[in-house]
DNA sequence: CCAAAAAATGACCGTTAGTCAGTAAATAGA
DNA sequence: TCTATTTACTGACTAACGGTCATTTTTTGG
């Protein structure tokens, strides 16, 4: 009798219907714009019935965080993979990270949310935790790469690879947030253009990191 | 007859018993759970009366972000005046804006949320503009202080003085974030103290902005 | 076919940002 | 000092939205 898993099986593709409806609506809208009412409606469902699939409006948006983070730390996984050495490893997450950026600014936007969000790993919220074991992964390829670069002499030696991971993660985090917020004043009251900045950025990072 | 000008002060020493009161309110409970009604008790006076002073419950919080930005324009003023060379007055701007995180975690939190929001020069908030010329007069004084170390031969040549403010003040937001938001966590997880990725930032761009 | 369980519904609730018609206070002219 | 007018203030009210729950509909297993 498998009636019990073909329900699971169907509870699970609701869920993604639901998901999808409110990737929809919030990538439309924007998140604060958007209104569960909103997501019901495409979803075809009533509001009542996303509660019963996700405990808040926060928790279906962290669903599309961890979407996100999912597609980033693939495409990570993917560029790391092509490279000679571990210091080309880390321009090639760089670099990744910054057309993930350009290329899906709405996974973008729901990632720099789940940075601003205060890390509560005891919190029911199932999303919350799931997206920090993913980005973890991700933090943990980034370390590898760094210790890579290390043993094969591509990166200077006295860099610490856990450290620098997170520095490097933080600061294009910010030097992207920046663009992204700030982009059009950049240009107009500062004479700089966000591509000029962001290259910039990946001179001057590799100029620190680079060994010799 | 200087009924007018009187009448203009009392407007303005209303407004900052407003500031006041939403500082108190707001920096307790936070942006979110704070409620108008709570600010107009606060202040002892009624939700209406917050309306003919604020035009949105955001344009109050803009008027802590504006706060927020003068004291840290005034803190980098004055962190630089003692400094004997470029490259010192970069660093003391660096060590400023950690000591400001740590001192007004508050007023902190107040400018992440102005850099999250999207510039829009345009817009009738006369709070966001007033805080972007503050931001863009801190960042003017960034970047001469950059100049100077170029002229002064404690910063390598080929920087660019702009797009190195613009770095910087990006590159330590984000770090700044990641630490306040996940700080915890990568104690916990990364076996990284926040302190010490604080200093592992300012050791690592300094190694890459410094002469030779 | 039926009773029990599971899934879905949508009217309803509480809260809160923002409004506006009405009231109170201050001002200026006589 | 009295009064008309402008200015400042009030708080009841509205609209909108996140979230709930008693009720209905659908599915399941015997």
């Amino acid at each position: 009798m498998g009636t019990a898993e073909r329900r699971e099986r169907e509870k699970e593709y609701r869920k993604q219907m639901i998901i999808e409806a409110a990737e929809k609506v919030i990538f439309t809208k924007g998140y604060e714009k958007a209104t569960m009412d909103d997501v019901a409606a495409e979803a075809e469902l009533s509001k009542g019935t996303l509660y019963l699939y996700f405990k808040s409006k926060e928790e279906v948006y962290l669903a599309l965080v961890l979407k996100g983070m999912k597609l980033l730390r693939e495409m990570f996984a993917e560029a790391v993979a092509k490279e000679p050495n571990g210091l080309c490893k880390v321009r090639a997450i760089g670099e990744t990270y910054i057309r993930f950026n350009r290329e899906y600014p709405n996974y973008y936007h729901a990632l720099m949310f789940y940075q601003g969000l205060e890390v509560n790993l005891e919190s029911e919220a199932a999303m919350e935790l799931k997206t920090f074991h993913e980005s973890k992964d991700a933090m943990k390829l980034f370390t590898s790469v760094i210790e890579e670069g290390l043993k094969d002499g591509s990166i200077r030696k006295n860099v610490d690879s856990e450290k620098t991971a997170l520095l490097l993660w933080g600061e294009s985090s910010g030097v992207l947030q920046l663009i992204a917020s700030k982009g059009h004043a950049l240009t107009n009251h500062f004479n700089v253009e966000p591509e000029e900045l962001i290259n910039y950025f990946m001179e001057f990072t590799f100029h620190a990191l680079k060994a010799d």
